[in-house]
DNA sequence: GTGAATGCAAAACCTTTGCAACTGG
DNA sequence: CCAGTTGCAAAGGTTTTGCATTCAC
């Protein structure tokens, strides 16, 4: 069971490659390694935990390579980033419940008043998880940069 | 108009005062500095933006000081942050929508699979915004750490 | 007076970059 | 063949830490 059999490797390696091709990029020994280490595990591990995982049955690789392939996996629609706004903490005055809107564009984060709450009906949880608080954060474009066709430069504001 | 007044300034301390006490911890006038400067411009600032405004007029103010009187106030309730998650970003198999919850106790990770939809009649932007995508972090307590005394302890998994 | 907080500098942590060597299509 | 990729080491940005000094209560 769940034996991983030739025809599988071969399906998967055509379907890696398909995807990487479409966006101009090579299978290469590496991605297709970093691409198994999470089909192993689906624990969403970080990039330290797919290098070191991957350094098991592949010594060499390193670190950048890591990263380098999971960057190379999300852009062709592969793998997920969870967790990813890499840039600084911010801080907010408004203790009153609200969402966050970030722009992808110049990077401004707005209040909207709007949240998800836990006792929304739509909402239920698996057996066995405590849900404690919901986060909604979403992604687009604010007023000023979907407007103007020259949106203010991509400046963290 | 918009004058801070006296009156308005010992209220502010006294609410200040209240909350840092009520979780043992001291009223400075760094963190008085660092609580005005965030409700003068309400603009989600970074640490560092939070530093380099406090610093106008307090020239000898650290940033560790800067973090230190956020990591205070957060952890009073007077403020909140925004794309906390420190840590390490992770890496998802799963590309079917789906949330994400995280456990407060042991850092692990879980798929859920509701989702918020964009479309969903609930969430209407504000006029202007673009929206493109919503992303849903669910805080909790998995199974295992809300079911055992013991938790398994602080392992990031 | 005393435990908590400050300021400084150094370290830690995660990620990106520059570059010469290598390789997949 | 040659643009794309690798591996290494060094740099970058953000946050934390250690410690002597200072301060709030």
């Amino acid at each position: 069971m769940a034996k991983t059999t030739k025809q599988n490797k071969t399906e998967n390696d055509e379907r890696l490659n398909e995807r990487l091709a479409h966006s101009g990029m090579r299978l290469t020994p590496q991605r297709r390694h970093v691409h198994e280490v999470l089909r192993e595990k689906m624990d969403h591990p970080t990039a330290d935990q797919v290098f070191l995982r991957a350094k098991e049955t592949m010594p060499e690789i390193s670190m950048a390579t890591v990263y380098n392939s999971l960057d190379a996996l999300v852009s062709c629609g592969l793998v997920r980033q969870v967790n990813a706004d890499r840039g600084a903490t911010r801080y907010c005055h408004n203790m009153q419940p609200h969402s966050h809107f970030y722009c992808d564009e110049c990077g401004s984060v707005h209040d909207i008043l709007q949240t998800v709450s836990p006792d929304d009906a739509n909402f239920r949880m698996p057996r066995g998880f405590r849900l404690e608080n919901i986060e909604t954060t979403i992604h687009g474009k604010c007023p000023e940069c979907s407007s103007s066709k020259k949106p203010r430069s991509n400046q963290i504001l």
